[in-house]
DNA sequence: CATGAATGAGATTTCATTCAT
DNA sequence: TATGAATGAAATCTCATTCAT
């Protein structure tokens, strides 16, 4: 069993891969401390309610994507490379981590949190700076963000969703088209 | 109060608007029969649960779908004209139904029916016609079916849903103008 | 369908074979009615609970029971010769009418009819006067009726029910042999 | 109240009051915990269902049932004297636990758990093995066990449940001479 | 910090019974 | 008589949360 502060994370990787297998309402909070081997009472100690712990859990996946994708990213690149590369990174992400795809699509969805419903492209910061300043330099279509936003990641996310559901499968030439068509249809 | 077979489509509408609003298990049964303005037993009566209520509900909402985007549909226009044509009344139909907007989304997404999840394309069995022949004819590129359904459809409903949740407001321009940027990205 | 007065023996034969499989609280009235091809409101013309449907089949089979046990009785035999065949009858119609059996089991079992709880040998008429009349005639011992029920037709009728259940079969001379015991056990 | 392990003996205790008084479908697991003086849901912190409920409940009756009736029996003592005290003790702990006869009827009779039903002779297992010793030494008659089990501590049974229903009072010395029939009835 | 038994409000579903037609 | 849609009280079971240890 862990000890001290891992069993904050163990709960939380618990609550994961319940959350994503079986939904919000599926999940009970005494399974979220068994898997996480941990007792019911223990989870209240780190976290307020059930709702606090999804929206913790909410933060550290959209944290944990964005540095996933940043990370290794050439920023002296042109634009067309650089959305195309994170394009594809983001894409990467979501059939690498089908558990947080699963989450994300679910917590952007539901309206099981009523306050503030979470925009979209809220979750990927990186690719809102990033369109921020090619918007600001006429590099790319003067266009609502999230106009912009669905025309490209959006687009990857949901066919990562597909791919991960089974219901499709893209070869490495193709992904490089599709991304190129996302990019093709931002672009000044 | 309804009566006779009146109080089947009561039930349906109370449940679309509950549904929309609170999510499925955030609408007991008793929550669904009051706003229907029937007793609980009732429900029971036509639906042999909440499972299945929500069921018809789903093939309900997609056959108004359905037909609202196809009536009057101009079918000896050119390709360009129809597909931007009905991408348009796709986004049209998404804002003025918020309510079955957002209650097809959680269907498509909440892992609360575990057997076959849906296509997002299933959704649109007109689109799914259309992009068929369109294809064989080679009037848009070759690509799996559900990335030319994200490159288009896919896009016009997640920006309806921005819309309906006010993160956005378009002008009839601009719609036009991301309607022919979807189909400059499928078309061959 | 039946009509008229045949609707209320429709429901009678329909109640019978479902309590009989099925239990008293197993067994709605819908599905009576369904199982009779009547409506359930059809069922309150001729009963006015459930609780009087099954008292009044009770009463019913009950005098089936003995009209048959009864039916070419021979009443110029001795009392040994009448007593076994009066056993044996009473084991052979259980054998034969196994729904009859199990609902009667039922209900003089069930804690259903809270009033008046029934004595077994009250469903035995003839029997009972039979010995009656030979306990005056010093025939058989002197003991509570209810004992020597218990010590013949008793045993006949869980022996039936073991025999329904499928935990038993005893041939002819078995049975023979056992009716003997019994009348030996009771006879003066 | 009752306290930690206390509780399930509680639920237990409640639960066989109220079933033997009121029948299976007559006493509502709110009742049971009322009486038990314990939440409706500590009940399913202990048993499954309520159908786990009663089936443990009838394990420990029996279990208590062949404990007691075996207790100071006085094993080298013949077998005629042997089969008399055992059929004495039945009767006496029937007698003695109207509860529990009660139950256990309502439990052998009732469609209510479908799944093998249970012989009347496997809930006495000392009886049974002292038949089946004293039948492998020739001591009593070459019969199928139930219909040794009938004519012996079935009839016990059922004159004690006559007893407690207040059907019957039955003194010690016609008691002894029951018994002593049923003993002359299966001895070879 | 950690536990896990206990709580009790509330969810889904059933079903005996009624009543307008 | 007959119907069967409608009722609504009640039953079983779940689960987020608490608190004594």
């Amino acid at each position: 069993m862990v000890q001290g502060q891992g069993k904050q994370e163990a709960i939380l990787q618990a609550a994961l891969a319940l959350l994503a297998e079986r939904g919000f309402h599926g999940t009970p909070m005494s399974l979220v401390a068994q898997r996480a081997g941990v007792s019911p009472g223990t989870i209240y100690h780190y976290f307020t309610s059930k709702e606090e712990l999804i929206r913790v859990l909410f933060q550290q996946v959209k944290a944990d994507f964005s540095q996933t994708v940043l990370a290794g990213m050439t920023l002296s690149s042109p634009a067309a490379t650089q959305l195309k590369q994170i394009w594809l990174r983001a894409f990467a992400y979501y059939c690498a981590h089908p558990q947080e795809a699963a989450f994300l699509e679910q917590y952007e969805t539901s309206p099981y949190l009523q306050e503030d419903p979470v925009k979209p492209e809220a979750t990927a910061v990186v690719w809102y700076q990033l369109i921020h300043n090619y918007q600001a330099n006429g590099l790319i279509k003067t266009m609502p963000i999230p106009v912009l936003y669905e025309l490209t990641l959006g687009v990857a996310i949901r066919l990562a969703r597909q791919h991960n559901a089974g219901h499709l499968t893209l070869d490495k030439k193709t992904l490089a088209q599709v991304a190129d068509i996302c990019w093709q249809s931002v672009k000044a």
